[in-house]
DNA sequence: TGACGTGACAGACGTTTGTCTGTATTGATG
DNA sequence: CATCAATACAGACAAACGTCTGTCACGTCA
């Protein structure tokens, strides 16, 4: 009995590699068995030569004998982490991680994946600096910023995002929008969250990752 | 023998929680004796209880049976595709697969990989739809779109991002800037590439390529 | 005091899953 | 033609892993 024709090898690898990746990527790697069963393959090893063959090849890190060890390499060409989406920030929120995000977004970032965070923005305060409401921030947790950056700042346990300007010392937090005043808070009750490092807006689906709030 | 002093249970169950979190998050969704490992339990049942009382909260989902089958219960549905960025979008570029990409981004989405491309906005004539020259916007490729949709256009060879409107039968590409007029081209020499679907602004240095698998 | 819920433990069972060994088919090479 | 590498298959074994049952200690509350 002959065996399916020979495919060509490079792409079916290829197609692989990518399922695999995506799968890690969506938080559940895949083990041998799974891999098969979505090629077709009517052997585990076949799938297994495979998987191996990407470990060869530098794409794939593996675990031995670990279910579903599979792992993408940490120098990974794709830099993609997951953030969790903040619904709302409040004051202790930040120094730990958060217990109930909206959801996760892909973030390409050398960044750590704990350094990171993302938040939907509310109101117009932004809207001159072409961030309105409803679009995502990627923030940078860090506790200082340069002025000119755009930062989120917590101000008597709300947060906000806003424009720093450092002047002779005191911290003022700009809004982009003429209908707003700037904020010179007390300089004990103000703390930078993070820098914006990033913003997006959806303009399908109303995000994807979460309802409507 | 007495068992150990029983500790305040929100905490420990916050913090087994945030473990499988960030195990999840970074691609390796642990076992439940990895939990039971990490957190010293002498017995596994401990630390499956603790994983199920979480499923309970919602905080957690799970597969049945499958080894390492904890997931986030708000992880995005949709997986995470590598988009070509396109550096200049010229005549024949949309019909077949991409020529020479700048990288690819990460994007998060139903659709497959070749129906999504991303191209870098050029110029001021959507500033107040709050998209401003450096953005890169990820398009759906399809034909046609809807009246208020924001597309890109194939005008006279070059591509462009404009609001579209359909008045009584006829093509408009609207800029959303006062400063630009709109463009109504001959039907015969207008494309749609593709509806804008995301619009993305790296504030910071912005690496984000990829290269290609 | 006794019933009840919670957190932890102990041990075992059965499925899932990685891994190994051996074989068959095909194409390229000398 | 013989040889070799690559691909695929078949079957089995053993470790990893989820799950079940039962027990114990402690605190709360009527």
């Amino acid at each position: 009995m002959a065996h399916a024709p020979r495919p060509r090898s490079g792409d079916r690898k290829r197609r692989i590699f990518l399922f695999v990746r995506d799968r890690i990527l969506s938080g559940a790697p895949p083990t041998v068995r799974e891999v098969q069963a979505h090629f077709g393959f009517r052997a585990v090893q076949s799938a297994r030569d495979y998987l191996e063959a990407l470990v060869r090849d530098g794409l794939l890190d593996k675990e031995p004998g670990k279910a579903r060890g599979y792992r993408l390499p940490a120098h990974s060409p794709y830099p993609t982490v997951l953030v969790p989406l903040l619904g709302r920030v409040q004051a202790g929120a930040l120094t730990t991680a958060s217990e109930h995000p909206d959801g996760y977004l892909a973030v390409q970032s050398a960044r750590e994946r704990d350094e990171l965070f993302a938040l939907r923005v509310h109101g117009e305060s932004m809207r001159d600096a072409a961030i309105l409401p409803g679009d995502v921030v990627i923030v940078h947790r860090q506790e200082d910023a340069r002025s000119g950056d755009i930062v989120v700042a917590l101000v008597e346990e709300e947060a906000t995002v806003k424009r720093l300007k450092v002047q002779a010392g005191r911290v003022e937090l700009h809004p982009a929008n003429p209908a707003f005043a700037p904020l010179v808070p007390d300089p004990a009750r103000v703390r930078i969250l993070g820098k914006v490092i990033e913003v997006r807006r959806y303009l399908e689906g109303g995000g994807l990752l979460s309802p409507e709030p």
